[in-house]
DNA sequence: CTGAAAGCGCTTACAG
DNA sequence: CTGAAAGCGCTTACAG
């Protein structure tokens, strides 16, 4: 009931080999041959098998994508930016939503081997190591994304953390902060120790003491949460840094639910990734803002070119992240 | 270089189907066969190839989904839980963003034939035809989502859009307003034209002119736009009805910038679809608000349920949603 | 320029 | 309970 090659090869009164070629333009196929053959795979409603094709060639030109948090607008975002331009590139995205579980992500790396992806786009989940990738990546090219794993050298694209920490920190200390509370991030991601390790270095040279630290998954309901961490430490911050903007806004709803210290009069905030939200926010969200279609657009543009060319150099590249002062910091009184 | 069954066949001195059938736990095979093959496959770090596979059984345990944006949460959330859900079925995703571009999600169904997708989660696009989908749809199921598509007779789960929009009005009414706006919604999605029925009967059994219309898309900034139009309509609506959160949270932020009408003061907002946005904005959106995870979760299911039995009959399930009053809609003074 | 043959890695009757 | 054989739908040398 499906029609192959074969059924088109015998209509035409020719071989399966001369029509395989013929469809995919190999230049040996006679010009009319080729028109031939195109007629008949249009008229007879062909539909390309790539499972036969993959069993071959060793290629199903799809790609693997996995993010730990599809519900974080930074993620949805990094990942509409590459499933675009894979999709332009005539790839297929398998997609998965690690929700940080090692589990999930070796189930997702299996299974890609299974279906014989041709690579990989991957954040890893916290804690990774490079023991869970080793496998997978022998075979099949990786690109990192957003977060690194040290002794895992292949292409990657991530933020300038480091420099985003410390555009959180002279921004707070330019406004004169100096008592500072930081909430959140997955203390086992190299972002969260870059980020903190930029932010840290700067309140040192500053002489200011290093940040009181409450932890918190990176949702607006743990930010809200995290308020009355916040309100209970002594003596008061007057400036919190959230890892993320998505813990910010929850933070500061979380504030005005409690009727907590105003922002920004008598708490500054701070957020980092710059999704849309923050910027339609009331006050507008201050924040260290990481173009998301940039990374997206590169980790896609990375992995293409490392199929094109295994043997190419590593590629890696560094987002410079900018500081979006909004409404949400002030002078600190 | 990669082990095949051939190799461990070889490796035990037995045959290939026997290892074959082991590997999959075929209860003819001996116990102790079994066992033995399971450690040869271990050891020998055999990788299922399902293209071998496939070719036989025309299954690839791979699934398409396909929404028109991933970077509205309403969409990432849906696309969370089926992936969650048939992630836990063993199944793989295929993903889509289809951005509404007809072409596109052509271009993806015709991708799911070749890549032997066994079924397809849809949401599809504005003014998508059953022809569209009459051919994929023959040879595999197709579970709609959100969107129905007049003359397509599947699986579906969707909102009860017309109750929706129903609850908006009476919330209104009940605040007593008469002159309202509403702002979005593809005119030609389903989703749109019942919520406008639902919206506009209730206000015509009120005796209630129906709103005056203002085109958008479903983004923030279209929201943050539409404010301009919104207050040069004369005489001034006192309730504006937006047809996603998205699009109201945008709406309060341009009113906000440009110094418009005060909400809820001046003007009632309220939005669709429940997102956690909207719960953690100021003031708190009001709304009428979908469960994402149960249409998700359901969609997975009907389509699990459906690949388990091609003969069972046609599920549907509508979701009924609710009003979540907020701090943006008052009394119309 | 075209065709016959082999083979990619599985699964499935079928025979024993 | 196990094995030999055929075949799923392609592509790729190779021969002509």
């Amino acid at each position: 009931m499906k029609i192959t090659l074969r059924d088109v090869a015998e209509r035409l009164g020719i071989s399966v080999s001369t029509v395989s070629m013929a469809m995919r333009d190999n230049p040996l196929v006679a010009e009319e041959t080729r028109r031939r053959v195109r007629a008949a795979l249009d008229e007879m409603g062909y539909v390309y098998n790539r499972a036969g094709a993959q069993l071959r060639t060793r290629q199903s030109l799809s790609i693997g994508v996995a993010i730990n948090d599809l519900m974080n607008p930074f993620f949805a975002e990094v990942i509409a930016a590459v499933e675009d331009r894979l999709a332009a590139a005539g790839r297929m995205v398998f997609l998965a939503n690690t929700s940080e579980s090692p589990e999930r992500q070796q189930m997702f790396l299996r299974a890609l081997a299974e279906h014989n992806a041709d690579g990989l786009i991957v954040c890893p989940v916290a804690g990774s190591s490079v023991e869970d990738f080793r496998r997978f990546a022998a075979s099949r090219p990786v690109v990192l994304v957003s977060r690194t794993l040290a002794g895992l050298t292949c292409d990657h694209i991530v933020n300038d953390d480091e420099m985003g920490g410390m555009l959180a920190a002279r921004h707070l200390l330019d406004l004169g902060h100096r008592r500072i509370a930081w909430i959140g991030g997955g203390t086992r991601t190299s972002t969260f120790q870059r980020r903190w390790a930029g932010f840290t270095a700067t309140l040192e040279r500053a002489g200011v003491a290093p940040p009181v630290r409450i932890a918190a998954r990176a949702t607006r309901e743990a930010g809200a949460a995290a308020a009355s961490s916040l309100v209970e430490i002594d003596p008061p911050p007057t400036a919190a840094v959230c890892f993320g903007d998505l813990l910010a806004l929850g933070l500061l709803a979380g504030l005005r639910r409690s009727g907590g210290p105003r922002v920004p009069e008598d708490l500054s905030v701070i957020g980092f990734d710059g999704i849309g939200e923050g910027e339609m926010a009331d006050p507008v969200l201050t924040t260290v803002s990481i173009d998301r279609e940039t990374i997206g657009k590169t980790a896609a543009a990375f992995l293409l070119e490392r199929l094109a060319d295994k043997g190419r150099p590593i590629q890696s590249s560094v987002v410079v992240p900018t500081l979006r002062p909004g409404a949400t910091t002030g002078p600190c009184r």
